[in-house]
DNA sequence: CGACGCTGTCAACGCCGTTGACATGCGTGC
DNA sequence: GCACGCATGTCAACGGCGTTGACAGCGTCG
C-alpha cells in the first residue's frame, strides 16, 4: 500500500528515458554515451545508472520490444503471407521497425541479442508455428522469421527506391514469397 | 621497383591480423579491445593502430568482404532461387556467413554499415538486377537481397533446429520462396 | 524525534582507442 | 662509407567512457 514509488516519479527519470529514446534511435547504442544522455536530460551521469542499472538496461527499456500484441496471424491461411508483410510494412509501424533495426545493429551486445531472440520467439515464431500445417511447421516458421527480419532491416534502404512501383506492389511481391513458405512444398 | 613494401612484411602485422580475425569472430567488435588483440599477438597496442589506422579499419580489413566472385547468378532463371539459396547455405561458405553476421551485429558503426551496403550492391544486387526480367527488376532484386540477408543472419539459429528435416529441404523451401521474387507477379 | 529510503551530487576508478615523442635497424643515393 | 629516410617498434600520456562509493537533502512512517 504505502508505496508511492511507481506512481509518482514524474520528472527526472522520465526525462532521462526520453533523451535516451531519441538519442539511441538517432545515433545508435555505441555512439550514444551515458554522459550525453544525462546532459540532455539535465541530470548527472551517475543518476542514469542509479535509475536504470546500466546503459544496456536503459537501452532495452526504452527501445526494447513493447508488450504489444505482436503481428497479425489470425487471417485465413491462404493470405497469411500477404497479411504479415502488410502488417510489417504498415507506415504506422515505422517507429517499431526503426527500433528493431537499431537493436539489430547493436546486437554485438549479448543481452540485446538475447532480448531480440526471445521476443521473436514468443511473439512471433511460436505462434506462427502453431498456425502452420505440415510436419516441418517449426522450420518453416523460422524461415519466415528470417524473411521478415531481413525485410524489416532492409526496408529503410528499399523504400526510397520504390519510385513508381509503390508500396502495395512490394507488399504483393514479398507477400507471395512468404506465402510459399506458409504453404510448404506445393 | 625499389619498393619491397607489400611483399615482405612477414611477422608482426600478420600476427596482429590473425589475432584480430579470431577474436573479432569469437567476441564481436565491441567486446574485442585493441589492447587484447595486441597482447595476443605479442605486440604493442599502439603498433596495431600504426599498422591498420584504427580499430574500425582493422575490423574491416580482416572480416570485411573478400574480393570473391560473389554468389552464383549464372544458372537458368527458372532455378535461380534455389541456386542462390544453395550457394548461401553451402557448408563450405560457413566462415563467410559468420563474418557477415559479425559485421551486421557491429553495424552500429557507420563505416561497417557502409561497407556492408556497398558490398551487397556491387557484388549482388546490381548483378541480380541485370539478370531479372520485368520492369520492377531493381525492386525485386532488393527484396531478394533482404531475403538472403535475413537467411544468412538467422541461419546459425535455424540450423540446429533442422533435426530430421535436413538442410536440403530447407534449401528447397527457401529457394522456392526466393524464386517467387525472381519470377515476379505470375 | 529518529530511522529509513529515495533522489541527487561529486570525485574517482579502471579501461578504452588513439597520439606524440622517441628509439632502432636497414636499404639506398651521394 | 656514410648520412639519410623510412618502416618498425616502444613508451607514456591524453581525453572519454561506463560505473561505483561516499555522502547530502528530504519527505514518510514508526
Amino acid at each position: 500500500m504505502s508505496i508511492t514509488s511507481t506512481a509518482a516519479g514524474p520528472t527526472t527519470r522520465e526525462a532521462i528515458a526520453a533523451s535516451a529514446r531519441t538519442m539511441f534511435a538517432e545515433r545508435g547504442f555505441t555512439a550514444t554515451s551515458v554522459r550525453a544522455i544525462a546532459a540532455a536530460a539535465g541530470a548527472d551521469p551517475a543518476l542514469v545508472i542509479r535509475h536504470f542499472g546500466s546503459k544496456e538496461q536503459l537501452f532495452l527499456e526504452v527501445l526494447g520490444p513493447t508488450r504489444a500484441p505482436g503481428p497479425e496471424l489470425e487471417g485465413p491461411l491462404a493470405e497469411l503471407g500477404r497479411t504479415l508483410v502488410a502488417y510489417v510494412l504498415d507506415p504506422a509501424r515505422d517507429a517499431e521497425r526503426r527500433a528493431y533495426a537499431t537493436m539489430v545493429q547493436a546486437s554485438d551486445n549479448e543481452a540485446v541479442r538475447a532480448t531480440l531472440r526471445t521476443a521473436a520467439r514468443t511473439s512471433f515464431i511460436d505462434r506462427l508455428t502453431a498456425r502452420l500445417p505440415g510436419a516441418d511447421a517449426a522450420v518453416r516458421a523460422e524461415l519466415i522469421g528470417a524473411q521478415i527480419g531481413g525485410l524489416m532491416q532492409a526496408w529503410p534502404t528499399i523504400e526510397p527506391l520504390l519510385g513508381a512501383v509503390g508500396r502495395a506492389r512490394a507488399v504483393d511481391l514479398y507477400g507471395a514469397s512468404v506465402q510459399a513458405l506458409v504453404d510448404g512444398s506445393h
